[in-house]
DNA sequence: CCGATACGCATTTTT
DNA sequence: TGCGTATCGG
């Protein structure tokens, strides 16, 4: 059995799962079955006679957690139920609330997402009559973030003279006094950031040492993934928990460090071993997913990085093809060669939908290529995008389970109260704010006793505010009660969620329904799931607690077997695919004042490019467009120089790109378009209406009418559904075919009708 | 307090 | 160009 799973490994992987008396690094290429090594390393030492729950796994998103706990089960059985696998926010989630007291949390504080820590820092900035213009909520945000990715508190934020001396230099002198706001607001409302979660756990670590002598003892053995994407926070958190055991194990690959811009530190590799001498260094060399030129290619790119570890990847697969460069004049152009190409390989080399990716820097240059394949009826999915659990109406119903769990989060309160509409408007809410500030304590607790905390407000508002803390009331005397989906269906028929949203069935009300009837679905499963694993009551608080840490990359949609995937670079670390397209490689994506002004940032969009093609395990093609639209003005650029850093010898190049490449400063004329005809369309100029009944007048050539079929620029064919609207702002619901229910306002669509 | 219009701003983002 | 937020008027 033991030998079994070993044989399956090459030599160097087989070390680094056997060696164990001490901490080491991997250092694994990509492609080089890191994954593999980290799940046999655990099976291994279940096996040597290490229980599950003495070992610590920590990885950075719950799909690597799930994917590796799933291959561990299949080794080791039912015992990989008890392994202490997770993202790092997860993991620490789960001591923080067990902790909470000392820290002066309660054991259900709230997670903030992004979304809710941005508008509090707006409301923050308001308060303060700073100018928001020059205090970009954003740049705020992210200010504080790297702060505490850095491990620099409030006070000390506060005393450092060069931190406030580049606040000075950014115009931002006020940042500590946000800052220190910032912090204390959150703590007022019961509720911890992302970054807080790293932040508290350091602190509780730091200032109860028999608390992290409890955990450290417990976790005889740590193993962290994706090291190169760690932050300062995080890696000093595995020191406090491994330094006096010394049984850990760090894997990553500095070539593939692209989050810089959240805190990942490159030197945290470096200072790893530093701090642990003795580490043993693995290297993981030999890639089993590309070919020889794939590799090659990128390993010729990557090596015009100076900050790396050196090592020299290589494939033992064929030679294969060399990667193709197709230089396109426009971006419908490239749309259509990428497009072309993904049906010739399919029709030609039986390659299926879901063999091919395109790859892009940013989700905004997804669009060009999605109408390219619905153009021609090429299925694609695409990642990015509004994730589930950000939309509106889920955020609504959330953050009325937040308060019937913490009554006293901020930005749960501030949604509903007024959500559904109750009379309650931004004056009232201001004055809580104001009495909540003056008195240093909630907005629950000012609803609470408004006399108490001077709320002067009249009768009617009064009555208002109570039947509103009653309602909440009721949700906190049930969530001791009820289980998770029971509360669940009680909190959205009660606080008139559902009255809100069932009054009419506009398409988007409708889709908000089914949204919500999705999340309470979904509630459902998680109760299932866990009754089974044996916990007899699930609480709301349980769902929340998981949920709050939940993106949708997590969650595989139905139907995305046999599709092409369009995502960003970003997002596709950790995937692999025969055959990628990395698209959109023009020089001046962005303004290079803005960014790209270090060096640290060049190298690192090298190694984002690097991440690109080692996606690709047969394939790789790179695609550039000369011209393109942006911003509704045309823009001409070359291609990237990231482009000629790679080895020619690999590249099959149309024209002299690597080289020399075509310098375009003059309009570049623009040649017949022979790949694709466009679709004809023709624009509606006038469109007659018939006043008081929102529909187009009918039977003339511009009239549109419910049950056509059209034909879309952009969306392909599609069914009207729906016309309103007057004069300009004459609208139509469109159901088509592959792009779904979209609303057209027809002073601007292009279609024809073709049935 | 809600709707309609006006303005301004556009990276990547595992948690 | 196209969306998300700010502001004004009913």
């Amino acid at each position: 059995m033991e030998s079994n799973y070993l044989d399956e490994l090459n030599e160097r992987q087989r070390e680094a799962v056997l060696y164990n008396d001490g901490p080491s690094l991997v250092i694994a290429g990509a492609g080089s079955g890191k994954t593999r090594v980290l799940t046999y390393k655990i099976a291994y030492l279940l096996a040597q006679g290490y229980d599950p729950w003495n070992i610590l796994a920590l990885t950075f998103t719950n799909k690597a957690a799930r994917e590796m706990k799933e291959r561990i089960a299949r080794q080791v059985g039912e015992r990989a139920r008890y392994l202490w696998m997770g993202t790092f926010h997860s993991i620490f989630s789960r001591i923080l609330r067990t902790e909470s007291q000392p820290i002066g949390f309660s054991p259900n504080f709230t997670i903030y997402d992004s979304a809710d820590s941005k508008s509090l820092l707006k409301s923050i900035i308001k308060e303060m009559q700073l100018d928001d213009k020059v205090y970009k909520p954003g740049m705020v945000q992210s200010r504080i973030s790297q702060a505490k990715n850095r491990l620099i508190l409030p006070d000390a934020y506060a005393s450092d003279g060069s931190i406030y001396r580049s606040d000075v230099e950014a115009k931002v002198p006020a940042m500590r006094d946000i800052y220190r706001r910032y912090w204390e607001r959150c703590r007022q409302s019961d509720a911890m950031d992302f970054d807080d979660l790293l932040v508290y756990t350091y602190i509780l670590f730091k200032s109860y040492p028999d608390i992290c002598q409890k955990y450290a003892g417990q976790f005889h053995y740590v193993l962290v993934d994706e090291y190169q994407d760690t932050n300062y926070a995080q890696h000093s958190i595995v020191l406090q928990l491994t330094s006096e055991r010394r049984r850990v194990c760090v894997v990553g690959d500095d070539a593939q460090s692209i989050y810089s811009f959240r805190g990942a530190n490159i030197d945290n590799i470096l200072k790893f071993t530093q701090l642990y001498k003795d580490a043993r260094l693995f290297k993981l060399e030999q890639n089993y997913r590309s070919t020889q030129t794939i590799v090659c290619a990128a390993n010729s790119l990557i090596a015009k990085n100076s900050e790396q570890i050196r090592k020299e990847v290589f494939s033992e697969k064929s030679v294969g093809e060399p990667i193709q460069v197709f230089n396109a004049y426009s971006d419908v152009e490239e749309g259509d060669i990428v497009a072309n190409k993904i049906a010739q390989l399919r029709r030609k080399e039986g390659y299926a939908y879901s063999d091919m990716a395109v790859l892009y820097r940013t989700n905004a240059q997804s669009r060009i290529f999605e109408e390219a394949l619905r153009k021609r009826a090429l299925p694609y999915k695409i990642y990015g995008g509004l994730s589930f659990y950000q939309r509106k109406e889920i955020k609504d119903v959330i953050s009325y389970f937040r308060l019937a769990v913490n009554p006293n989060d901020e930005e749960a309160f501030k949604r509903v109260l007024n959500y559904p509409a109750r009379g309650i408007g931004d004056t009232t809410l201001n004055k809580l704010i104001d009495a909540a500030n003056q008195n240093n304590v909630s907005l629950w607790k000012v609803l609470s006793e408004p006399l108490a905390f001077g709320l002067s407000i009249n009768k009617g508002t009064h009555a208002k505010l109570q039947g509103f803390r009653e309602l909440i009331e009721g949700f906190i005397q049930n969530a001791h009660e009820k289980d998770a989906y029971e509360l669940g269906g009680l909190i959205v028929r009660q606080s008139g969620i559902m009255n809100e949203i069932y009054q009419d069935r506009t398409p988007e009300n409708l889709s908000r329904q089914e949204n919500i009837e999705e999340l309470i679905n979904g509630m459902h499963d998680f109760c299932a799931t866990r009754q089974e694993e044996g916990n007899e009551h699930v609480m709301l608080t349980d769902y929340l607690s998981e949920v709050s840490l939940l993106t949708d990359q997590d969650s595989d949609k139905e139907g995305d077997a046999e599709k092409i995937t369009l995502m960003t670079i970003h997002s596709a670390k950790g995937l692999e695919f025969k055959n990628v397209f990395v698209v959109g490689l023009e020089e001046n994506l962005f303004p290079s004042s803005l960014s790209m002004n270090s060096y640290r940032e060049l190298e690192e969009e090298r190694r984002l490019f690097y991440v690109a093609i080692t996606r690709a395990e047969e394939h790789c093609y790179l695609s550039f467009a000369k011209s393109r639209f942006k911003y509704g003005k045309m823009e001409f650029s070359n291609p990237s120089r990231f482009l000629k850093d790679i080895d020619v010898r690999y590249l099959s190049v149309p024209q002299a790109v690597s080289s020399s490449s075509p310098q375009v400063n003059t309009m570049p004329e623009r040649p017949k378009m022979v790949v694709c005809q466009p679709v004809v369309a023709r624009k509606f100029t006038k469109v007659s209406t018939v006043a008081s009944r929102p529909a187009i007048s009918t039977a003339s050539v511009n009239g549109l009418q419910v049950g056509q079929v059209i034909e879309h620029e952009r969306f392909g064919i599609g069914e009207v559904l729906k016309v309103d609207g007057a004069g300009d702002n004459c609208k139509a619901t469109v159901k088509f075919r592959h792009a779904g229910e979209k609303q057209l306002l027809l002073k601007f669509a292009r279609f024809k009708v073709i049935g």
